[in-house]
DNA sequence: GTCTAACCGAGACGGTACGTCCTGTCTTAGT
DNA sequence: ACTAAGACAGGACGTACCGTCTCGGTTAGAC
């Protein structure tokens, strides 16, 4: 989705730029990224392997969190899940993640992001991208909410952290991201604890 | 802490390092990260601020990530806590870390780290880095554990996962990491739902 | 003169270049070449500066040089003088040169033409250029051998290099060109060389 | 002469630059001239030529023309002759400028410097080099002066220029330069002249 | 009055070189 | 054996022009 590089363009002036070029360097970042790495990668080396020059890559994009970004979202982004249960919507969120991180070196990708995000004029961009990732979970939880699946006071937001970040940072953090089972445990843990009153239970 | 740049030693042959100028090395290389991150960190910017020459930072350390890791274990390590409390325990480790965070931009720090993991031959030394400061949790969980403070089946494994992600995912991804209170209710719900029965409550 | 870009042309079909549009490259090439001078001389500069597209530029003229010649040469020319006596005609030709040298920065653009002529395509086409030049300086000793009052056995195009060359040399190479005086004195002494035996004089 | 690219250097520090570094780049400048010409010359071509890395090449000279002018002046100087009769002095001086026209496309190289002496930065260094070419003349014709050889009440820049300037020019402009007899011819003209009374002779 | 070929601007495009920067290694002289 | 200074090969950076190419849109002569 949204492979669209600049906003939306005068009503085209000169020879247009080519989609087909585009796509071949999107493709290309993403295979350099999986062979070297974000840190290895090289606008050289990636208009190189897409078999164009380097200012169209230039053109395109201003730099390298640019262009990783451009690629990422070039990935098939997946439907908001809708099973009818909160569980399960999660797991299938959890299954589209843990393919992307197989397809793109995710889990090297998202922490560069994270760190770039600190400094470059980025920021809001990574800011945005990672946002739109966690939009899904946020739909889950409120659709679950509206179902009467969910009984809490606590804000989505810290909802959606506690469901998420525990997989979030196995992926970045461990070897392997956490197993079916795992993270079935986590889930429950923490669904059960909302059940329980909020975290307002206790003295 | 911990400033002992390579591992041990030769029984000391001609001139030996000047300790003062490892120190120098590290402070700049803070300071260098400090100003310009992690990505804009060069060992010649951290040699000059140091005053001291490239091949004297190389001998010590053979390339970035390495002087890194030594410049962030130099900062001083936190006392695992102990007051008798889990969430007092927790709330203490919570306290060390954004402490950390702000004198050494360790949210800009940390996902690189973690980015490099996968394809530098440093993995294993950031891998270490990482574990030993969860460490700090995994034994405050155990002592809970043994205190009979904390009943559950779960491996403490998972337990610390679920205690310290969202705070450590906060600090990287949000803008802000969690407020105290935010905080305490997220260690709130966590606890209830493993007080009342380690997910495996639920059909 | 000379501004006819092309050979002749086919019978005309389509729309006619804009003639308009060729007088202001060839002004803004000696604007160009005048604040630039020749090495710094752009296609794209010119075209910029003369409000017309490079392709505009490239329909009329192959190459930097092919537009150099051709600004060049749009300069009005001189028409070869005749005051009856052979110094007033060449003094004629000197002050011509030098407005000349004033008016497109000649003395930085015939060495670098001079330069090019080993080399590129357009070698004859310099030769042809610089050749026209010296054509004036054929004519008017011509005359004066015709007239009697320039008695030698040396081919003309000796006589010409001899009464032009230092003043040649000395717009490329001096800070000034010769002044009226040396001049002067120059092509006396040439002149009384000559009448005095054409150089077979000595033993 | 002269290889020595920079002035003096204080009292040695760090890494002396390497002489046979120095010596590679500027025999690559001369073969590249060779090659590819003045306008053809490439930083980079004489860098992989030499063996050498480009900056190897800017550490000495900060631009082309710097180059150019240490590979010209590395070529061996002529010891001014002395033969004791002035043409005979001319002579030898202009078989050594063919030669070196010959072994330096000096003929390209030679106007090429010339225009960049309105332009760039190098200016004087161009007319010092020239100048010091031309001095071998001077000398000469001063010995003929102090000889009584030549008895003229001409500057001697002005007997230089009348003396030198056909062949130079020649070497620029013309397909092959004066040949001995030409050349013979133009020198006696020239003498002649100015024994005939500094070109005051005429009314 | 349409055709229609050549013009024209804008700007994309592959390519080459630019001059700079940093890396990690090396070579000096000096401590 | 350490140090500072700095040379060095290598490789990528981002930019500038080159000369060519596609676009959409004139413009004038031929039909």
């Amino acid at each position: 989705m949204a492979t669209a590089p600049t906003v939306a363009a005068a009503p085209s002036r000169g020879r247009p730029r080519s989609e087909h070029r585009s796509a071949a360097v999107l493709a290309a970042t993403l295979a350099e990224i999986g062979d070297r790495g974000i840190s290895g990668l090289t606008i050289e080396a990636v208009a190189l392997r897409a078999g164009v020059s380097k200012v169209t890559v230039y053109r395109r994009w201003p730099d390298r969190i640019a262009l990783v970004l451009a690629a990422l979202e070039s990935l098939p982004e997946l439907a908001v899940p809708d099973t009818g249960d909160l569980v399960d919507d999660l797991r299938e969120l959890r299954r589209h993640l843990l393919d992307v991180v197989d397809r793109s070196n995710l889990a090297e990708v998202l922490p560069a992001l994270l760190a770039e995000r600190r400094r470059s004029d980025h920021g809001p961009a990574i800011r945005r991208y990672v946002e739109r990732r966690s939009q899904a979970y946020v739909e889950v939880v409120e659709r679950a909410r509206a179902r009467g699946e969910l009984v809490t006071g606590l804000p989505t937001e810290l909802v959606v952290l506690m469901l998420s970040s525990p997989l979030a940072l196995s992926v970045m953090n461990r070897d392997a991201p956490l197993t079916d089972e795992e993270w079935t445990t986590v889930v429950r843990v923490v669904l059960d604890g909302l059940a329980r009153g909020d975290g307002r239970s206790r003295p």
